[in-house]
RNA sequence: GCGGGUAUAGUUUAACGGUAGAACAGCGGGUUGUGGUCCCGUUGGCCUGGGUUCAACUCCCAGUACUCGCC
């Protein structure tokens, strides 16, 4: 990663991360497309939205419609029709979030199919098979992502998984042409001895980047600061740093200035589904949140029925046509019949809102003002 | 015109001679390496007038509205 510029009111900084697939200026967000689609978009919406990355998900793949489909299809970019990068989560997410269906075992996770029940047995080793067969450029390394209300000795036992578990990824992408990147992940809850052990081990390794895992999954909201003020500053500093899962907006800026480059979160398109759409405000607005300088931003509601009569545009200063073009009348309409159009509209507003918070983060950055 | 039925929250409805429940709508909160419209909380109500009874949303009578059938 080629560093621009560094700031000097903080840990902040911009670059250029290069992938075989084009060059993306950090620090940035990629919107989440999990089974290989941005729910309710098409990937001509990615572009016009500026869209740079996107990330999909190994196990969910691998489950339907299978990783060799793929392969046979030409990759996962020829597969969905988009030809920007593309960064895998490994599948150690769902170690999390499909514990009910799920065992860790000493060499890999035990699935059970939430589709059909079936069973699976991921390794770290057919993790990276399954990322290099669906061709993407950035994979991750699996990984134990423990809830947020662990004991210590479950993040002990958990970090041991995840550090075993990267040797053994390391080591099977040692075996390949490296065209695609690897990243590994850091674990250690809240604990900052456990932090700064993991992140020993971990980057012991010469991974292509390094991510903070297991954040934002449970614990106190102050503990998450805590714990990335005093984890993110001590990540190599020439690699991409990659903070997984958050956040909402003020959690972003808040990571950016501990050093943050790389950012997923389903906030902007599952809230988008349930009908909260976000935008910028001024900071004296009702409800406004601060972020810096002088930006801030507010979400609405927008099934409320102060919306049913409001004939403005859902956002008259986006350079989304749609989004200039129909009302906040007319998207309440939508809601209301459960209409298909609303959730692409409402998935438009967040994410233009989500990537211009991004463009306005690295303007500031190289303006001096954060 | 005659006969029957129904009237409970904004809407659709439940129950009961002794504190009227629910769903949807409304309002508020939640969602963090995806839960495809989800989860949690919350504000609203017995058609009108008489009668019986210790006590009536409930039983009786009248009125009103709606509705079905007949002429």
């Amino acid at each position: 990663m080629q560093i621009l510029q560094k700031s000097k009111k903080s840990k902040a900084r911009t670059g250029k991360l290069k992938t075989s697939h084009g060059v993306i200026n950090t620090p940035f967000f990629m919107p989440i497309a999990t089974k290989g689609a941005v729910k309710n978009l098409s990937t001509y919406d990615l572009d016009e939205l500026g869209t740079e990355i996107i990330l999909a998900n190994t196990y969910h793949l691998y489950l339907q419609p299978g990783e060799k489909l793929i392969k046979k299809a030409g990759g996962l970019h020829k597969y969905m029709n988009w030809f920007g990068p593309i960064l895998t989560d490994s599948g150690g997410y769902q170690v999390f979030s499909l514990a009910k269906i799920r065992k860790i075992k000493q060499d890999g996770v035990e699935f059970q199919s939430h589709l059909d029940g079936s069973k699976h047995f991921l390794t770290p080793e057919k993790s990276i098979q399954i990322q290099q067969d669906l061709g993407i450029d950035i994979m991750m390394a699996l990984d134990v992502c423990p809830p947020g209300d662990s004991n210590q000795k479950e993040i002990i036992k958990a970090c041991d998984t995840t550090y075993e578990w990267a040797k053994k990824c390391f080591k099977a992408w040692q075996k390949t042409k490296k065209k695609q990147q690897l990243f590994g992940i850091i674990q250690g809850g809240i604990y900052k001895k456990l932090r700064d052990q993991s992140l020993k081990q971990i980057t012991s390794l010469d991974f292509s980047g390094y991510a903070i895992g297991g954040l934002a999954v449970g614990e106190d909201r102050k503990d998450m600061y805590k714990v990335l003020e005093y984890i993110a500053p001590k990540l190599p500093e020439n690699k991409p740093r990659y903070l997984m899962g958050l956040g909402r907006p003020e959690e972003l800026v808040f990571a950016i200035k501990q050093g943050i480059d790389m950012f997923d979160c389903v906030i902007p398109t599952r809230e988008a589904r349930h009908g909260r759409l976000y935008q910028f405000c001024t900071q004296r607005e009702k409800g406004a949140i601060k972020l810096f300088d002088n930006l801030a931003y507010k979400t609405s509601i927008i099934k409320n029925e102060k919306n049913k009569l409001d004939f403005s545009p859902i956002n008259n200063k986006s350079e989304v046509k749609l989004l200039r073009q129909y009302t906040k009348s007319y998207l309440h309409h939508l809601f209301k019949i459960q209409e298909g159009l609303g959730l692409r509209l409402a998935t438009l507003n967040n994410l233009e809102f989500y990537l211009d918070l991004m463009r306005k983060i690295q303007s500031a950055i190289r303006q001096g003002k954060l």
